[in-house]
DNA sequence: TAAATGATAGAACGATCTTTCTCTTTTTGC
DNA sequence: GCAAAAAGAGAAAGATCGTTCTATCATTTA
């Protein structure tokens, strides 16, 4: 009775890969993890898996997709709030705290990945440089919004510290790393701690 | 007539070794770059690898002894120098900038490594934790000694910022980080810019 | 000079990698 | 209810992985 396709029409199967892959890469590297060990704690088979993604790298970007869309789900989260401009530059940066402290805790998912992908051509690249390129002008326009002065040099030191946010929550732990991230974002944002 | 041993009483084909593969594996990544490569690019034979590391995790071990050795070298020749303690922390501060403009372009070796070794309790990881401390305190030193107010939480930051610094120049270029971080480190330095 | 060490050369191990294939069963769309 | 599509099951390809081995040759050390 099991049916073979979810809610919105996507593949049960290929979901179910998506989500088992996104979190063996996450955690433990994406070259350290197999074709095989996807395959078997999804519980589906080769030939499904390459029915689904021609390759591994296709799923490698489909991972890097998820990561993409739920940070942006959450930013278009926190601009549905209907809080002022204002705010939304303080829940911003709790959310980007939030984030590192109890989701993110083995870094960057791709800063990870573009350490393993050197070619910057790459698929993975690409994808890497987009969600970044998006990040930035995310954060500069919901600092334009609260009339932050200077937003694109501003943005420019969110997105600082939030990749050392990333890497150093990983390496020293985020409570080592918690008081100098939001000293340091409260004053690039120019709002008061 | 070609000697085995090297100046230093190190041997040749060890040190080939060791060169050759530092450059691979910060250039492409660790699980990337096989011990084929490696011994075919030093020019050296299978046997002649495994007598000198007696599995490639020695070797990844030890090219990031060569670059904990790099950093502690310029640290060392910067105290050297006999520049006062204020001046010292202003030409720490420009050496790290240098060394990510010009050496680490393709991001932070321990950092890249980290992200293929997810077991904390691994010898790559506490290569890492182990550089990543004697870092931290080398910077609370010299702060200390140009009393910058509140050394420790000050190196925290500067730590932070030369990571943000090592992943932002690699993934956006450094031209587009160095103003960020420059700012940011001249003031967490307590220095003028 | 003799013995010990280090390096060369190359085959080969078993394991794992990504990918392709055939065949059967189940579910879906019309 | 039927044809088409998706998934299950499993073998197997071919490549590469890290590692071990047995030889032979060159160099260093005693």
């Amino acid at each position: 009775m099991a049916t073979r396709t979810t809610s919105n029409g996507s593949s049960v199967a290929r979901e179910k890969l998506l989500a088992t892959a996104s979190e063996l890469f996450y955690r433990e590297g994406i070259h350290s993890v197999g074709v095989d060990r996807i395959i078997g704690e999804a519980g589906v088979t080769r030939a499904t898996f390459y029915r689904h993604f021609p390759s591994k790298e296709d799923l490698v970007e489909a991972y890097l997709g998820v990561e993409d869309a739920n940070i942006r789900g959450a930013f278009a989260a926190a601009e549905a709030s209907g809080a002022a401009p204002k705010q939304l530059v303080g829940l911003v940066i709790d959310g980007l705290a939030d984030d590192v402290a109890r989701h993110h805790t083995r870094g960057c998912p791709f800063i990870n990945a573009a350490a393993e992908y050197p070619d910057a051509d790459s698929g993975v690249r690409k994808a890497v440089a987009e969600h970044r390129e998006w990040f930035r002008s995310e954060l500069e326009s919901v600092l334009s919004a609260a009339e932050v002065p200077d937003a694109e040099e501003a943005a420019g030191q969110l997105v600082l510290l939030r990749d050392a946010a990333m890497v150093g929550g990983y390496l020293d732990g985020w409570e080592r790393v918690r008081p100098a991230f939001s000293a340091a974002a409260a004053r690039a944002a120019g709002v008061q701690e």
